[in-house]
DNA sequence: TAATATAATTCGATTAAATCGAATGATCAA
DNA sequence: TTGATCATTCGATTTAATCGAATTATATTA
């Protein structure tokens, strides 16, 4: 795919935001027929209108709105650097900064969260997102450390990936679905699931599980976020796949209850940290001595 | 700010990753001296070295590293866009994707949620993130509608917000808290308290209360995600000003009291979808009837 | 309804930015 | 020491962006 040419989707951007090429031409201190051909030519590379020539007036197709959306995000993103890089914000912080990633278990960040607790009196600071978002703000000193689900997130040489441990994964379902013991996992078969996206590994271990069992569940609702996926399951809803340890409170309650183990399916837990010229202390002893099987 | 060169970036890009100007030189198919000027004039524009130049090696500097991130998400960005542009994703899909704000109680999700399952049994598919995320997402089609807690995310003209209600906010906390609602809210004075972080509108509203009343509390710590946030309330970690209707379950079983109102500050949901072409009938009868009151 | 203002576009000329090629310096490995 | 590898410097050249003048089209209004 020939690259995208970035300094004219900086011009689109003006000029969508502006609403003309007139008014984006004085703002830009560059004269309109430029612009006009800058736009076209962006036209042309990505395949599609972005403007809808009406009359005089230009007005944002269905692809220029998308389009929109990505040039700011993107402009964003550049401007954020160049702050960041300007402010030099290379300092080590008396708050502590943790991301999560969205499907992580509350019930583990919970347990971080007591254990630097009883450790230290320090501010803690708890961010979610994605993959590229928590690296990103670990790579800009936003974020000391990362909780995470997979370990392969980066090719960096100086990042740093703990165990955290391992744990097995079951289905687990509400007091209705118990029949379902008997002659599991084949009694899954067209009954009602509750997954996480398929943006989480744990997604693609189940798919291949019931792949390999020739089970075809109902698929209900598809989640990143554990909690909201528990509380589907308790609600009702459907059946949830999880890790054990994350639903021992709820298993606890009678809230949930274990239908059946799904063999050779597990997940595992990460510690992510950079190695830093400047080194936190404070950070350093946590990243070695935490462990979750103390949860 | 002078701003950014988005073709020396990408220029960046490939040298990091590639390690030499040399190998990114021959992969990008133009000369070493023209790269190393390009390279050069970047760092001149971002006032700081990106590589240091030991010997005949480069290696990225913290500032280099930064930058390597951004880049990465900036052009991962850039191509994600041209790939929904050629493929013209423009179809309505079988599956409802509803995007939720971090910080929107899961109680609430699952509500509309349930309400969804309710009148059609199509399947959901629940994404969470940040609002440029969540916008860029809804313009490219990949997520129906955003449970926001505010609504003007966006100057667009066809975006609709349509209002779930308001409720009040209360500080609320476990039973060794309940002693400070004598005094209230003088006594919260240096008391622990867990606040969502300042990306939200709330936290603004929570710290602008304080200011006014002359409060200075203990930050404990500082989270996204309301389900957490409540969590650490419950282990006592500290005092939890919340939107009253979405601890409404926790005061029932007396995890939570709670301690005393916050006099004016209130928290109002929204529902945003955007006003498109190809109208989804399930979408707009949901959008049109669903309502947060009837929790 | 003709005159004026506004907006986008086209076209050849011009300017600025990026690239090349040849040469230089610095370092490593044999 | 010699050849290989890599980054850099410098003037020449090519390519891309911009300008200015002219053109077309359409609203506005006198």
């Amino acid at each position: 795919m020939a690259w995208l040419n970035y300094h004219h989707l900086m011009y689109f951007k003006t000029i969508a935001q502006t609403g003309s090429i007139a008014k984006a031409s004085t703002k830009l201190l560059i004269g309109q027929p430029a612009l006009s051909a800058q736009l076209k030519t962006l036209e042309d590379q990505l395949g599609c209108a972005l403007f809808e020539r009406r009359n005089r007036g230009l007005f944002l197709t269905d692809a220029g709105k998308i389009t929109l959306k990505y040039a700011n995000q993107i402009f964003n993103l550049g401007t954020e650097l160049q702050t960041i890089l300007k402010d030099q914000i290379f300092s080590a912080s008396p708050t502590i900064k943790i991301g999560a990633l969205d499907s992580i278990p509350k019930s583990l960040i919970l347990n971080l969260v007591n254990f630097i607790r009883k450790k230290t009196k320090v501010k803690i600071r708890l961010l979610e997102g994605n993959v590229d978002e928590l690296l990103r703000e670990m790579a800009s000193m936003q974020i000391d450390m990362i909780i995470s689900n997979y370990s392969g997130m980066s090719d960096n040489k100086n990042i740093f990936s703990k165990s955290l441990g391992k744990t097995s994964v079951s289905v687990y379902g509400s007091k209705k679905f118990l029949f379902l013991k008997k002659n599991f996992p084949d009694s899954l078969n067209s009954q009602p699931m509750i997954l996480p996206t398929s943006h989480s590994k744990l997604r693609h271990d189940i798919d291949h599980y019931l792949h390999l069992n020739n089970i075809h569940p109902q698929i209900v609702a598809e989640t990143q976020d554990t909690s909201v996926q528990k509380s589907m399951g308790v609600e009702e809803l459907g059946l949830l796949p999880l890790p054990d340890f994350s639903v021992r409170a709820l298993v606890k309650n009678k809230h949930l209850h274990k239908i059946g183990m799904l063999k050779d399916v597990t997940e595992e837990y990460w510690l992510i940290s950079q190695q830093r010229e400047i080194d936190n202390p404070i950070i350093s002893s946590i990243i070695d001595s935490y462990n979750f099987s103390a949860v």
